[in-house]
DNA sequence: TTTTGTTAGGACTAAATTTGTCCAAAAGTA
DNA sequence: TACTTTTGGACAAATTTAGTCCTAACAAAA
């Protein structure tokens, strides 16, 4: 059986953080930003910009894309679990980007 | 064939209204609102609220839940495309749910 | 028990977003 | 022309939210 992590980008983050035995005052620092926000960021308490997750991507060497992409996905599942959204949005959302991404190709 | 729609949200329910041969003034008036705003909304220009997208569907009698994930699934679809999000941050985000769902009913 | 470093959390600010309105121009329609 | 509908810009108002500061709680160590 292959074990999920399935966790949240705060989690994730933190992880990165304490895999590397520092402190949040050291990659605050680093982000140029209070290591009170790093710690919010990390309890998910603040979303972080585009930026700011590029540049912790960066710092823990990660694809800033790839990580990025890992935050919005928690975006939408909180959306959909606080929203009482109806799940297969996630496939509808799916086919209108692929219809899109198409329409654009041809044009 | 199976031909499918895939319109968003805002020519969705234009197409309600046009269907029924109303004006913008009239539905607006209904939902008491702008006209304008009305518009707006049907080209995609302004986000309604939950509320609006609840009250809109009762109009033009369609279940609010599902027009609201219509409009929700719109929202997700132009953050992937202005965000250049990796699509699959879609499937991660239902596993997220599914996860979350399945944690909690445990509980 | 002090002391020192780390994390958590509340209060608050500032700034950016964003809904919604108003009004005028444009586009249909008869 | 006259009338209705739609579009679009400018703007106000309100909401949201990232970010900071400060203090309390916690932990480890002297």
């Amino acid at each position: 059986m292959t074990e999920k992590k399935l966790t949240s980008f705060g989690e994730c983050v933190r992880q990165l953080r304490l895999d590397e035995g520092l402190p949040l005052r050291k990659i605050a620092a680093q982000l140029d930003i209070d290591p009170s926000l790093l710690g919010k960021i990390e309890r998910n308490e603040r979303q972080p910009t585009k930026e700011l997750v590029t540049a912790i991507a960066k710092i823990f060497k990660q694809n800033p894309k790839d990580l990025y992409s890992e935050f919005i996905s928690d975006q939408f599942a909180y959306k959909i679990l606080e929203d009482d959204v109806n799940i297969d949005a996630l496939k509808v959302a799916e086919e209108k980007v692929l219809y899109i991404t198409k329409s654009k190709k041809k044009k």
